[in-house]
Parts: C-alpha cells; structure tokens; sequence
DNA sequence: CGCAACATTGAGAGCCATCAAGCAAAGTGG
DNA sequence: CCACTTTGCTTGATGGCTCTCAATGTTGCG
C-alpha cells in the first residue's frame, strides 16, 4: 500500500473515485471534478510518517485515498491531544492562518491526494459549487469537534470510550453495520491522547465495557458491539 | 441596558457601530454594510434569557451589540459544556445542520442584532467579500475550539483556569493591556462548565493561581494579572 | 436587618495517573 | 524451528487530583 499503483490509468482512477466518494465534489460536474484532478498530486507514505506539520506554511490540502490517518496537537512539554482520525475521503487542510494549527499523520500504509493551497483555492473561487462544499465541510467539521469537546469536558473515561466507539461506527458504511464489527487502526495511546486519557485508563475502559456486556474484541484492534443501544446512551453528547 | 436606545437614530448608530467593528464587515464597502443593516433587527434582552436553542431551527444569526453572553451545549442528564463566551461583535450562529448545535444566552443585560438567515445568506451569496469573513470567522472558531480541546483533555485544573484567563485577556483591547485588568461577567458555575470542572475546584484554581503569585482579586468578578509571562506559559497550547 | 445568591474552604470518597509487572503477538537471527 | 527481542495490551497497587457533600463567608438587595 506504501507504493502508488504501477500503471497510470490505475493512479488516475484512484485518485478520480476518492474525489467522487468524498464530500468535496458533492454535486460537482464532471469536468469540474476533472479540474481538480488536474492540479491533484498522488503520494504514497508508509505508516507512521507525516502528512503535514504543525505550524509549517499552509501550502496544501490533502485527501487520503487509503489508509488510516490521525491529526494531533502538540505541545512542547510532549503533552499531546489527538484531534481526529482520518480514513478515505476524509477532507484535510483548514488552516485560520498561514500555518496549519495541527500536524497530520499515517497509522497505516496510505495513499494521500495533495493539492497546492494556490490552485486549489482558485479552483474555489472559480466553482461556486465546490466553494459551498467546503464551507459545508467546515461545518461538519465544527459540528464534530463541539461533540468531542463535550465529551472529553463532561464524560467519564468509559463513557469517553464508547462516545469514539460511537463514532467510529457511523462511519461504517450502513451494508455492513449489521455485523456491528469495528476495526481499530489506531493504538490505545492514541485513543487515549483522542480521549483525554492516558493508554493504560483506555484499556480498562475497554475492559469495562467488555465486563458490562457492551462490546467483545476478538483481538485489540477489532470491537463488535453487543449492545449498541447501551452504547449509544453512554455516547450521547446532547 | 436591557431596554433599546429610545429614538430610531440611536438604535440605528448602535447597529451600524456594532457591525463595523465585527469581522464580519472587515473590509466592506459602505453600501454593503448598509444592505445588511437594512435586514438588521435590534432585540434588547435582560440577564440569563435565550438567545436561540439548540434544536431549534436555524433561522438567523446573531451578532451581540452590548452586554455579555454564553454558547453552551446541555445533554438531557442535566450536563452542561459551555462552549465560548461572546461579547461585542463576536459572530453567532453557525449550524452543519438546519437546527443548532448548541443554545446561546445572556450573562448581563444585553442588546443582540439578529440576521434573519434567509436574508443574510442571500447577501451572503450576492457580497463575496462578506462570504470570505464568514469563511473566515468560521475558521478562526474552528482554531478556538482545538484550543479549547487541547486545553480541556490535557490540562489540569489551574493550568485550564490560567487557559481561561489567557484567553480573556488576549481579548482586552490592548490600550487597556496595561492594566492587566480581567472582567468576569461569567459565574464561577460557568467559567467551571467552560473548562470541564466543578465549581468548587475552579474556585480552588482561582485560589491556586493567587497562592502561587499569579494573579490577585479585588472581588470574584475581577482578576489582575501579576505574572503574565507565568500565566501564558501554563496556558500554551501548542 | 435578614434573606438570597454566589464564592470559598474543608473533609472524605472516587476516579484517573503513575509506576510496575505480566502477557500476547510479531519480527529477527542463529 | 526456536530462543530472543520488540512492541503493544492488560492488569495490579498506590498516590494524587478532582468530585461530592457540607459548612462558612461575602455581597447585594428588598
């Protein structure tokens, strides 16, 4: 997965279906999304490796095609809190200044879309209609992280725990929400630094969840939810 | 406060100055912000009341014109995260969805301006220039609320208080920096739901941050600064 | 003055962080 | 193929920070 696609044809398509399945090119002609496609840069990155750097210029936006990703915070103290994670579509890049306020990163093998800041945002400005798309993903955005702020602000670990299980859920897509299978590319430490938490209260957050009947995990990176309902409740964020 | 400017002329200079110094009208032309003062109503409100609700439909946005205010979020267990504290010229209203994510009411005694939604967005449309500082603000919360995040899931009491006042005091204009003077027009209750704690222990912060030298108190409403340098340190957020 | 609302302080309990040990899975090299 | 190492997860013990419950202090107002 670290490697592109050998053939150009298969690079291309690649990257014009993540384009399509993502928010960005919602209602988009298509020679509108070819124009982004135009300016669009394929790059392969192997797990762990950086997407973008807190405080560094804000030259790009980036769309992963594959993988998992995370975006964090840092401090200088080494203290850091995960802000999102990030999966195929996942729109990446707001910036309120020059710099990004955050860095990003690769859980897994990924393939990531790269769009220079300066053409990308002339493309906005030239389609209406993708100008309103991102302005709807920054909305989205907010919405997300007002939820997160509520539950790290106001939730008990366990409930903290269940409130990501939650989320991650409705990002399944809904054919397979049947079987209730979570995978969980990211490890404890970073559900913890997600949470609020440190790695060890994580696992046992796991662990009461398991003991109250709410979920099994097969093994430590795939949850199946037994009562998502119960969790649902825990989850609630108003 | 809570009673409108008696004459038309006064209510209108109210409204025009209000929306001058908001970001919202960085950079307009006159007759712009005179075609959104055309669809400015003026709504006087005592202390504690609503300004809008969450769930409710999104009609309109608002920008405060006098007085203090509150953005919070409730759950249906009597939780409560307050999410942003306004004042004069802040922009409200943001919503992903056509409801609001979150209520918004009084502190003091205060004068709001309210933008029917379906006006103001067809300005919206028709003024890119006000478009691009909605886009803008938009971001500028977006960078708060990462603050706000990282604050809350990494820091300990004193340190989200030290947080708090940091924040507050970015705010002061800076002739008044001097002075190193904070209004808190927010109960201890509030400034606690703020920074995820109790009351209590935000009030045992307080007493943290003055045993320690950092600030003093004349009475509960106001904090001077002694050691600003100290107070950013603990309230970096990356 | 007395009351109401808010803030502060104290005591004790509970939740989470820290430190530490044990376990499981995957990779390495002989 | 199997010791050995590495990495990550789980569990236990202990201490500290925050919450809860309670009492006292302060301010403003009728």
């Amino acid at each position: 997965m670290t490697s592109l696609p050998a053939s150009d044809s298969e690079r291309k398509r690649l990257a014009r279906d993540t384009l399509l399945i993502s928010d960005l090119c919602r209602g988009l002609e298509d020679e509108d999304v070819a124009r982004l496609l135009a300016i669009a840069q394929l790059r392969g990155l192997e797990a762990d490796s950086l997407i973008l750097s807190q405080g560094r210029e804000a030259d790009a936006v980036y769309l992963p095609a594959s993988g998992h990703q995370l975006v964090e915070r840092s401090a200088g103290n080494g203290q850091r809190q995960v802000l999102a994670f990030l999966q195929r579509g996942d729109y990446l890049g707001f910036s309120s200044s020059q710099q990004f306020l955050y860095s990003a990163r690769t859980l897994t093998p990924s393939i990531v879309l790269r769009f220079p800041a300066r053409g990308f945002y002339e493309l906005a400005e030239a389609l209406p209609a993708l100008k309103g798309n991102i302005g709807q993903i920054s909305n989205q955005v907010l919405a997300r992280v007002l939820d997160h702020l509520f539950a790290i602000g106001q939730k008990r670990a366990h409930a903290r725990l269940a409130f990501l299980l939650w989320q991650l859920w409705q990002r399944v897509p809904e054919k397979q929400q049947a079987s209730a299978l979570i995978e969980l590319p990211m490890r404890r430490v970073d559900i913890g630094d997600y949470l609020g938490l440190t790695l060890e209260t994580t696992s046992r957050a796991f662990s009461r969840l398991r003991d109250d009947g709410l979920i099994t995990t097969a093994h430590s990176q795939q949850v199946q939810l037994l009562d998502p309902d119960a969790l649902r409740r825990l989850a609630e964020v108003g």
